[in-house]
RNA sequence: GGUCGCGUAGCUCAGCCGGAUAGAGCAACGGCCUUCUAAGCCGUCGGUCGCAGGUUCGAAUCCUGCCGCGAUCACCA
């Protein structure tokens, strides 16, 4: 049996992860059984579909739900006996069945308490409880993401990027695939030529250094100085009555950048030594805002190394047919086929566009890696771009094209729409981190958290949970949708954010020390004998239960959302048990004992889920 | 205009491979700290799931149409 597959759905090629093996679910067996009953008792075949067995519903009793309805058609008989037949029947086959219930056509499988203590006992010391069996090389996932411009410091769109890409790469170990994290950063262009004519003109041989600035904004700032440069130009030129287009392409700043750009492609010695030396100083401020978001690469890639390369492949397309050439010498592929339009990949003068660039670059990282994915996080503006990269390389004949996935997420928008550099509207990485950490000090002393940390320590913990806030307010928030965030209501500490998480862990952390000073934390002596569970602890072992598919099906999704909502639901669950039911003054020792494991086992698998986020964990706030 | 995506409580979001009375958090209001961390817990208030049809025993969920918002349809990246 195969761990994924590949399906069609619709015209596009979609992987499949099968559900975790690495234990056998209860939920397959109590499924399988199913089937054997209608079979049976009604002599009909049914087949097994994903939603065939679910978790019962809070307000009835029971770990799992059959719905009977659909084969009633079989049994003839009313709901409510159905539900009977079919329950004796899984109760006799399946030890793991203690009692069910029938309400309607609902059947409620309670599972033995035996059940949930064996996992409990079995489960609870393993750190890496969730985690999935390795993968073979051949299915490496590359995951592409970030992908910064060198004209600009990160912003908030920028950071849903990254947490997105580096959390999607984390959850893909997780289940058990090779993964190399990627970065293709854009050092090239018109873009950056903007930026150097503006240093030449108005920065007086001043650097990052002299400035007292991070390089990333000294850079962006001179980026912004250029624009604002080049709109007196074009409006000065209007008002003598050039035409508006006209003025923009060809104002004296315009000319004097594509100029560079032109010196640039030449090689000439002093550009680009003067390219070099300000795309250091970018990438210095980049390593900074990526060191403190947490987020790290396995290989870099440079647009200026890797520009020219999509232009041979475009070429041994035009020779085998699959392109075409127009008059005026620029190559084109035709799309009509899927019902789309033509696509330029070379320009008359030869030089290469976006799309000819990122042929260039697939091919490249397919021959660095041979991966089984190749997987690009980039924002949903640019859903069309890939659907056309992936035609063409099929159409080229790069059968690995079809192992191409756009993970595609939605934009960042404030209340009043999306953020503009130039109305100033734009959230800055940096800004936004210093905030975040502020208002975690800020927060913490409020709440009289400071008696026993200091210094460092305390610093420590305010980037925690200050980090925790921001990457858990965005990574909660389904990929594909765009997501507000409001700058005037800062990211919140309570409810259902991720400090939220981290106290419930450091709750958690804080009893199991207590029960270590008190030798309490003897796991040899568990599972607790007789006493029966109570509710509380059999809705967390259930979502315990669940952590492995949780992680397969947030890899398969490319969702790290699931996981968050996972993650939150666990610690909801744990602080309502926590308040409800005592651990360390449980009536006898063994009751006490199973308790603790159970909180550890809680304490981990929070753990887990958050690293998985990129989301630290304190032992103590 | 074509294509794609999204529309769930005042706000931010879950639920969406059809199933039981649509869930959280924030905001508002009211309770709970001499007991394991109150960044917590409990309760009240709040919904024509954009609208209209269709499929079904059953639709927030699937299909169609419409409305609204967004993206895209560059010799920008």
């Amino acid at each position: 049996m195969p761990d994924e597959c590949w399906v069609f759905k619709g015209q596009r090629l979609f992987c499949v992860f099968l559900p975790c093996k690495d234990q056998p679910m209860i939920k397959d067996a109590i499924a399988g059984n199913f089937v054997k009953a209608v079979r049976e008792l009604y002599g009909q075949e049914i087949s097994v579909s994903d939603g065939l067995v679910q978790k019962t519903r809070r307000e009835f009793e029971g770990d799992y739900t059959i719905n009977v309805f659909p084969c009633l058609k079989y049994s003839r008989k009313k709901p409510e006996a159905t539900g009977q037949e079919v329950g004796d029947f899984l109760k006799d086959r399946m030890d793991e069945i203690g009692r069910f219930n029938v309400i309607r056509g609902f059947l409620n499988l309670v599972l033995r308490e035996g059940f949930w203590k064996d996992f409990l006992e079995k489960n609870h010391a393993d750190a890496d409880y969730g985690l999935h069996a390795g993968k073979p090389a051949s299915d490496m996932v590359v995951v592409e993401f970030s992908s910064p411009n060198t004209n600009k410091p990160l912003h908030l769109g920028h950071i849903r990027n990254n947490l997105l890409g580096w959390s999607v790469a984390e959850i893909l170990k997780a289940n058990g695939y090779p993964v190399r994290k990627v970065n293709l950063v854009n050092d090239r262009g018109i873009h950056i030529c903007k930026t150097m004519v503006a240093w030449e003109k108005w920065a007086e041989g001043k650097t990052p250094g002299s400035a007292g600035k991070k390089g990333d904004q000294f850079v962006g700032d001179l980026y912004v100085r250029f624009d604002r440069e080049h709109k007196a130009e074009v409006n000065a030129m209007t008002e003598e009555g050039f035409e508006k287009g006209e003025a923009e392409k060809n104002s004296p700043l315009m000319i004097t950048a594509r100029h560079m750009l032109r010196k640039w492609e030449q090689g000439d010695e002093q550009v680009m030594a003067l390219w070099d030396r300000m795309n250091r100083w970018v990438y210095e401020g980049f390593d900074e805002t990526y060191a403190r978001l947490g987020i790290d690469f396995d290989k870099i890639y440079y647009e200026s190394d890797t520009y020219l390369l999509g232009k041979e492949i475009v070429k041994k397309g035009l020779k085998d047919g699959v392109l075409f050439s127009k008059e005026d010498g620029s190559v084109w592929c035709d799309l009509s086929e899927e019902g789309l339009d033509e696509k330029l990949l070379l320009r008359p003068d030869g030089t290469s566009v976006y799309m000819t660039q990122d042929l260039g670059t697939a091919r490249l990282r397919y021959d660095d890696f041979h991966p089984g994915r190749l997987l690009y996080v980039v924002g949903n503006e640019q859903n069309y771009h890939f659907e056309v990269l992936k035609i063409i390389l099929k159409k080229l004949g790069l059968s690995w094209a079809g192992n191409i996935t756009h993970i595609s997420y939605g934009m960042v928008e404030l209340p009043s729409g999306k953020m503009k550099s130039r109305e100033g509207t734009v959230v800055d990485a940096d800004d936004l981190m210093d905030e975040m950490f502020e208002r975690a000090r800020k927060t913490t002393s409020e709440l009289g958290k400071l008696e026993e940390t200091e210094g460092e320590e305390a610093m420590e913990l305010f980037r925690k949970i200050g980090l925790g806030a921001l990457k858990y307010f965005i990574l909660k928030v389904d990929p594909k949708k765009n997501m507000v965030f409001n700058p005037g209501e800062s990211i919140d500490f309570n409810g259902n954010t991720g400090p939220f998480i981290q106290y419930t862990y450091a709750r958690i952390q804080s009893l199991l020390r207590k029960a270590a000073e008190r030798g309490m934390d003897d796991a040899s002596r568990a599972p607790a004998g007789e006493a029966g569970l109570v509710g509380k602890e059999r809705n967390i072992l259930r979502i315990l239960y669940e952590f492995p598919e949780t992680i397969a099906g947030a890899g398969e999704k490319y969702n790290p959302a699931i996981l968050a909502n996972y993650v939150y639901e666990l610690a909801k669950e744990y602080n309502q048990f926590y308040q409800e039911v005592p651990v360390l003054r449980a009536g006898d020792k063994e009751t006490a004992i199973f308790r603790i494991l159970l909180s550890k086992m809680a304490g981990t698998v929070i753990r887990t889920s958050m690293k998985l986020l990129g989301i630290e964990v304190p032992e103590r706030m």
